[in-house]
DNA sequence: GTTAGTGCAAACCTTTTGCAGCTCT
DNA sequence: AGAGCTGCAAAAGGTTTGCACTAAC
């Protein structure tokens, strides 16, 4: 049972093979909102099919982005050097990183248009690409963190967990 | 013969040890309105010290980021994965990416605060790091690629050479 | 049946790390 | 003197490539 969805059925149209690893990135990419890396799509491929190889993550990936169907997105490298992808479908908009808890807000609206249209008339640019990435701390971590620094301020009156367990790191 | 620089007097401030190797690189960054990646900072750092090691440059790089004094982009990637950095002390601009060319152009304005304004305010959001990209043909380019096009369309007459000579490229 | 696409292994490029020795302050 | 930095070598991430085999059209 395939999802035909915006890259499925643009894919079709410019005659590319819809193999089934294709068709299982595509429906990852597509739907769920998320922006997701390299890394955690071939970890999610994956679990539908196991043989499936890193390379045709990266091969796939690769032809989305030159082909102008995905765009790719660092996140303001919240957590490291990887890059994300979304489907270039959608309205221009600004990606609003938390640095701390990694939460991905979007942000539309008309001063994303104005700044465009201001960029192409001051130097008579054509712009195929636009990017914006903002990063810096969500309402709900502002609080957390107010907390974290009274609390770092006190004499430590037990073990303190810091709450970053959602954060990769280097090894 | 030392520039005093905005880099220079910060790191000074901050009790950080200048030495030779970071002396050579603060005055390479800072100066130059250049966006040099680590690579092309590390080569002309190594014409006026042979001895200079491309670890270093990396680790200074790291240290200028974290502390917040320069920050780092990826112009859309206009020529491969490399970073490029520049002095933070500017206002706040976005960067205009031929993606022919590689000519940058930096654009300062009011779209740029009042998006700023406007993400905090939507989204209670505290802002540290901002950043525009723009990826697309100078006026120039728009120009050369029409006649490239149109070169294209004819029968050659003799033996055509891309003018991408200044691209670099995966070996 | 063709030709594009896949998997595997190995290469590649950029960036980081461990450690011994050097050098700013 | 001593902490902070550097250079070197080696490793680690993330991504790409060469090639023989497989599968979509």
């Amino acid at each position: 049972m395939i999802a035909h969805n915006s890259l499925h059925d643009a894919l079709k149209e410019r005659g590319v093979r819809l193999t089934r690893q294709r068709q299982i990135l595509l429906d990852l990419i597509d739907k769920t909102g998320l922006h997701l890396d390299a890394e955690n799509l071939y970890r999610l491929a994956k679990q539908q099919d196991p043989k499936l190889n890193r390379v045709t993550v990266y091969r796939t990936l690769k032809m989305l982005k030159e082909g102008g169907l995905v765009d790719e997105l660092d996140l303001m490298h919240w957590n490291g050097e990887q890059h994300y992808y979304e489907t270039r479908t959608k309205q221009e908009h600004a990606h609003v990183v938390c640095l701390r808890c990694g939460k991905v807000e979007e942000f539309f609206g008309e001063p994303l248009q104005k700044l465009r249209r201001q960029i192409e008339e001051h130097f008579g640019f054509q712009i195929l690409l636009a990017r914006t990435e903002v990063g810096g701390y969500c309402a709900h971590c502002q609080v957390l963190r107010a907390r974290e620094m009274h609390a770092a301020a006190q004499p430590p009156k037990g073990p303190s967990k810091k709450a970053d367990s959602n954060r990769r790191r280097r090894k």
